[in-house]
DNA sequence: GCCAACGTTGGC
DNA sequence: GCCAACGTTGGC
């Protein structure tokens, strides 16, 4: 099980967007990188990402899960293009935003701040939990 | 809206 | 297989 991060830009498909899905959540389409594709192809059911968003805000909003493991991106007819469906699982208490993350040294080496373009990026334990406490979450949830 | 960073494409 | 040109992303 692993952390990730999605980003999207809020007026293409917000957070309220996602939320509105309820339990059935979103195809998680659009994504034409490779290594973002990799990377939603490695992820499990179940698994846990933050929801970033780019452009406007520049901030972590919430916390989804992945609740469709990687298949073919109904998108397009490209076959190299797959994607995950995910479903949101709750609110930041208070967002964090990207500022914050580049102020914070224990998360200096965060793809969000290295790999800034990358759309989807993994999240290691320790910025999970990190990112969740700025967040304002005490108990923040956890893969298996 | 600008522009730097970076990924992709295509000619050779 | 290299690399220049081009397109896209995303912070500012």
């Amino acid at each position: 099980m692993a952390y990730w991060l999605f980003k999207s830009e809020p007026f293409k498909f917000s957070w309220d967007h996602l939320k509105a899905k309820g339990d059935k959540g979103e195809e998680w389409d659009g994504v034409r990188n490779y290594q973002a594709r990799n990377n939603m192809r490695a992820m499990k059911l179940g698994d846990l990402g933050f929801f970033y968003h780019s452009n406007e805000g520049l901030e972590v909003v919430g916390i989804c899960e992945v609740c469709a493991l990687a298949h073919p991106d109904s998108a397009t007819d490209d076959p190299r293009w797959e994607c995950v469906d995910v479903k949101a699982v709750m609110d930041m208490p208070t967002p964090v935003k990207l500022t914050d993350v580049k102020a914070n040294p224990k998360l200096e080496n965060m793809s969000l701040v290295t790999s800034m373009r990358l759309s989807v990026q993994p999240v290691t334990a320790d910025e999970w939990q990190e990112v969740c406490r700025m967040g304002g979450l005490d108990n923040p949830p956890a893969c298996e």
